[in-house]
DNA sequence: ATGGCCATCATGGATGGA
């Protein structure tokens, strides 16, 4: 089983690039953000064409999530972390077996402000929605664009980021926070090394001299964990005509027992 | 060379992204 995740920045912007990633890489679940559309703009009979279900959260011009599996769907909840957020943000659903669960975290902007303090307390209530939701003794995956770097090793230049955006100490305990209750950054288990990102800003040409950051993960249950075999980023997918500033970044699950 | 882009809504330029 592959579970991936892709910021796609646009999915109507994006259709073709997303319908030929799919075609090729073939996941089993497709956890997209930042569809900037609302639902009924969503394309949903070309995902349905390539044998997808989809489920979508959706807003005018910003945010938005949906998940698409080739198996159905069951289980949906949208309005995640809050029902009260008018972002949309956040969509899990059930899909072959495993809780999916995927995030748009917002950015933040810059630290101190009051988006910053927004993003903050929307993580603390991810954290509370997760306790009321699932254990994690279920099998749950945790994915999406977390517009967090975990540590040093997932930033280009440390130094310049130190305490900044998606760098900041606040930011990283909540992310600590979520591997605390449960769960484990998925890449990291598999690979140690410092210089694997997803997201390269199209300023700048940081994709071609490798300038990125790691922002994009797969936190998992231990159940879940004990199937994975590795996490892939797919580089590709960003080279080309009109990409995604992010890549697509699949967890890969062996037969389950 | 430390700056360079891109999408939305709208039809110029502000806003947001990370």
């Amino acid at each position: 089983m592959r579970i991936a995740t892709w910021n796609v920045n646009s999915v109507r912007a994006r259709l073709p690039r997303v319908l030929d990633w799919l075609a090729q890489a073939q996941p089993d679940v497709l956890c997209m953000q930042e569809l900037k559309c609302q639902a009924h703009q969503f394309p949903l009979e070309a995902f349905e064409d390539l044998g997808y279900n989809v489920a979508v959260h959706g807003q005018k011009s910003w945010n938005g999530v949906a998940i698409a599996s080739r198996t159905p769907l069951s289980g949906v909840v949208s309005g995640i972390p809050d029902d009260e957020d008018e972002q949309a943000r956040g969509i899990a659903a059930i899909a072959g077996g495993v809780l999916v669960v995927n995030l748009y975290v917002p950015n933040g902007q810059e630290v101190g402000s009051d988006k910053y303090a927004y993003k903050l307390q929307w993580l603390d209530k991810l954290r509370e929605w997760l306790g009321g939701e699932t254990t994690p003794d279920d099998d749950v995956v945790v994915c999406g664009d977390f517009n967090i770097c975990p540590d040093d090793r997932d930033v280009y230049d440390p130094e310049a980021w130190h305490e900044k955006i998606l760098c900041s100490t606040p930011e990283r305990e909540r992310f600590e926070g979520l591997k605390g209750w449960g769960l484990t950054d998925a890449h990291r288990h598999f690979d140690q090394s410092a210089g694997v990102y997803t997201w390269w800003n199209y300023r700048a040409a940081m994709f071609r001299r490798g300038l990125g950051l790691r922002i994009d993960h797969h936190l998992v249950s231990d159940s879940v964990l004990s199937r994975a075999v590795g996490v892939e980023v797919d580089q590709e997918a960003r080279k080309g005509e009109k990409p995604s500033d992010h890549a697509p970044v699949t967890l890969v699950l062996g037969d389950a027992a």
